[in-house]
DNA sequence: GCCATATCGTATGTACACAAACAAATTACC
DNA sequence: GGTAATTTGTTTGTGTACATACGATATGGC
């Protein structure tokens, strides 16, 4: 270990401990993400739904009927990026959108009766999918944790 | 508020309050990787590196000489991701690869001079960006949230 | 030595994620 | 009431992220 510091001191000139990549928030944040992501699909994947789908469903379950660029915003997701969600939810006809006649820039969406159903199905399991994702810490922990990650959104 | 809710229920049949997708893991794990992503960006992005790339280029600092896949467990990426970001790290002229004589599968990389300085030179501005995320935290909570967070990975 | 197994890197396809630029429609302000 | 500024949704381009499948090479067990 010593020696391998030691050779990469030698080809880089540089002390390799002054920015240790483990350490750092933002990788852990991105591997973190990764596992959420991959607990998610390990346990609801087969539904056909990535987590920013189930998210836009929950949304609308919440709101009834809201705008694109609205529900891109409550599930934190730019335009571009919620087009396409939007555009598969509603390939799958989980939602349904409709011109807005009081803005014509608009169109509101809503759950199809499948899209309603499919939510209702998948509430349970996704409650077991964050319980598993916070496993490694204790009940004390959880709460700390999620109030602090609450803080740096 | 109340309206909405009762809207909300009287439309879906359930109660909106059952899962509240502000409070999960996932989509706070999600929402905090955006800004940790959004704020490397606002202060490195002029680098033109991107946090997968600034990682990859700090662990072939950390380690001289390793080959692509085993750089990709390194900095937590699938072989297919990691494929590109070595593909665009090269194609810029920060690391360079050569066959290794005892496998011929695999390709040795390293970091260019070029590369070796670009990393020195971002260090601290990367230190600072892992600061400013963290912004929100006390000393303390920072300790304890790393902590945690380590363990979620 | 042989063969089953595993690993290395590549390729393809789907899905986020965001920047930038855009047209159309609405709102704000004077 | 007319114009500037804003908002809505789209498009294009780049960059992760992963599943799956693949050929080439190495390795382990016998």
């Amino acid at each position: 270990m010593a020696e391998l510091k030691a050779l990469a001191d030698t080809e880089t000139g540089g002390p390799p401990d002054d920015y240790v990549l483990e350490d750092q928030v933002g990788h852990l944040l991105r591997r973190a993400h990764q596992r959420a992501t991959a607990i998610f699909l390990d346990r609801i994947g087969d539904s056909g739904l990535t987590p920013p789908q189930f998210a836009a469903l929950v949304k609308l379950r919440d709101m009834g009927e809201v705008s694109q660029n609205h529900l891109g915003r409550l599930t934190a997701m730019d335009p571009a990026t919620n087009q396409g969600v939007i555009r598969r939810l509603s390939a799958k006809g989980l939602i349904r959108g409709a011109p807005d006649r009081a803005d014509r820039r608009r169109a509101l969406w809503r759950l199809t009766e499948e899209g309603a159903a499919l939510v209702a199905t998948l509430v349970d399991a996704a409650k077991a999918v964050a319980d598993h994702t916070l496993g490694p810490l204790s009940s004390a922990e959880r709460r700390d944790f999620l109030a602090m990650l609450r803080r740096l959104t």
